[in-house]
DNA sequence: GGTACAGTTAACCAAATGGCTAATCTCGAC
DNA sequence: GTCGAGATTAGCCATTTGGTTAACTGTACC
């Protein structure tokens, strides 16, 4: 993975992940996993260069289709700084109780 | 968590996510959770004001200042959007394995 | 009162993002 | 060789993002 900053932001847009959820059930063509997202082939394209230079993706070009399908550490990055946090903080949270609690003081 | 665009957003930029860091250690001030960035006040303020909107952190106006603290489901959207993908990738990884195994025999 | 401090808002700017249409490239089929 | 299909690139545009400085709000302190 190529760094945080560009997983998280691969992961931003609601096309990009719906992408990354068809390619999670098998590799397919670049039209099996993009149809029926309602944008322009262009756009396609480039929520496609956004992932694979995020490190989400790799793509096979085969004749004059592209086989894209996830890589096998697509989302550990994002998936363990999500994991570490969550393990820090256990009671440092913020309970909605005591967030009201402290607006009526 | 207002929804999955902003919480992977509000990730997706160092500021960001170095001051959810320090804020996984306990509560801070502003100027606690954000010095040494290397920007200017008001660009902090703006990314507090992003993470605040995504769901991210709650903040407590205390005198002059203002207290910042991670909420409790802060990070649940983006983990469970990337477990529940994970397990599926494992999965299907699995069955791979299983089907390599199989011819095998 | 008056001043300093913590923080935000306003106004502006440059660069990045996300969309489009039109043009292009490369195969596969005929 | 020609035509069409799968996909990208080029060029354009509007909006968003991320930064700045200057001005402002509200609070603490003398």
């Amino acid at each position: 993975m190529a760094n945080l900053d560009q997983a998280f932001a691969a992961y931003a847009h609601p096309i990009r992940r719906g992408i990354i959820e068809r390619l999670a059930e098998r590799e397919m063509t670049v039209a099996e996993a993009t149809s029926d997202f309602g944008v322009s082939k262009p756009a396609i394209s480039r929520h496609l260069r956004v992932l694979e230079e995020a490190g989400a993706i790799v793509r096979v070009i085969d004749g004059r289709q592209h086989r894209l399908r996830l890589r096998e550490d697509a989302l550990d990055d994002p998936y363990h700084w999500l994991d570490d946090l969550r393990a820090m903080w256990e009671h440092k949270f913020a309970t909605v109780e005591q967030y009201l609690a402290e607006q009526r003081r």
